[in-house]
DNA sequence: AATCTTCTTTAGAATAATTATAAACAAGTA
DNA sequence: TACTTGTTTATAATTATTCTAAAGAAGATT
């Protein structure tokens, strides 16, 4: 549990105003246990459900990608109508239920070391990540 | 270089009526030495520039969607404001050039053997497929 | 505290990819 | 040929995302 003091300290510190909109945001993503996926709509409808009040969806954007710049949230490489976002940063990779669109974390452990035996000159790795497709 | 009968031949055995537009499509896309990766844009001028012929847009979509329920397209999972769709429907992965916004393939012998240690019970893999994000 | 600058929020408009619609048309079949 | 069914087409509708410009809030300066 992280509080409303700690999120304004970690806003400052990441030369962004800790904002009503964006310390609501925060306590929303990340007073949580466990990883969370969401797309900006789940984001935009979860907020008015857990803290009343409603917040511009340009403002939930706008945090969304401030929040990814800085290296808060990791976008999920998956094809899908929406954007999907995932408060764990960390290297990792997914299951994807293809049947009910819902996403899984694996942690890094669940997946073998993966080499990448060819590289591209002038270019160098930025992140590997496994999504792996599951049916019934 | 499969010719145009063949194509007809395949569209039949796959139930999807031989027309004109479909074969242009196929010829367009399975024509090709080399993997081809595309989004629906580019396959749409594309073919205004091989065939001189405009094929609607909507056809275009309705044409390659059908080909990707097929089998003979498969979509590559990148965030993207477009979707991506590749002719190589084998198991493999990609290099995304995130700058250029580029797609390159990496042979199946490029990447090591991925071991999913998880599994979701009443699920089974379907794909398990790498993106390797490359930066400058 | 008052002022000034800069950043942020906001509603709504603009854009862009994709899907839906329904009429015209072409393919397959009897 | 006539009939049925599938396909194409232009266009409208939908949806996610980005842009815009004005109002508001935060931080710095006095």
């Amino acid at each position: 549990m992280t509080s409303k003091q700690e999120f304004i300290e970690k806003l400052r510190n990441s030369s962004l105003r800790p904002t009503k909109q964006r310390i609501n945001i925060c306590e929303v993503l990340f007073n949580r246990d466990k990883t969370f996926h969401f797309t900006i709509s789940d984001l935009f409808n979860l907020i008015k459900d857990k803290t009343g009040e409603k917040i511009s969806l340009a403002t939930v954007y706008n945090t969304v990608h401030a929040f990814h710049k800085k290296g808060y949230l990791k976008e999920i490489p998956i094809n899908s109508n929406q954007t999907y976002f995932d408060t764990n940063v960390t290297d990792h990779h997914h299951f994807f239920d293809v049947k009910e669109e819902k996403l899984i974390d694996l942690k890094n452990e669940d997946v073998g070391p993966i080499e990448i035996q060819k590289s591209i000159p002038g270019k160098k790795i930025k992140s590997v990540e496994v999504l792996v497709k599951l049916e019934d």
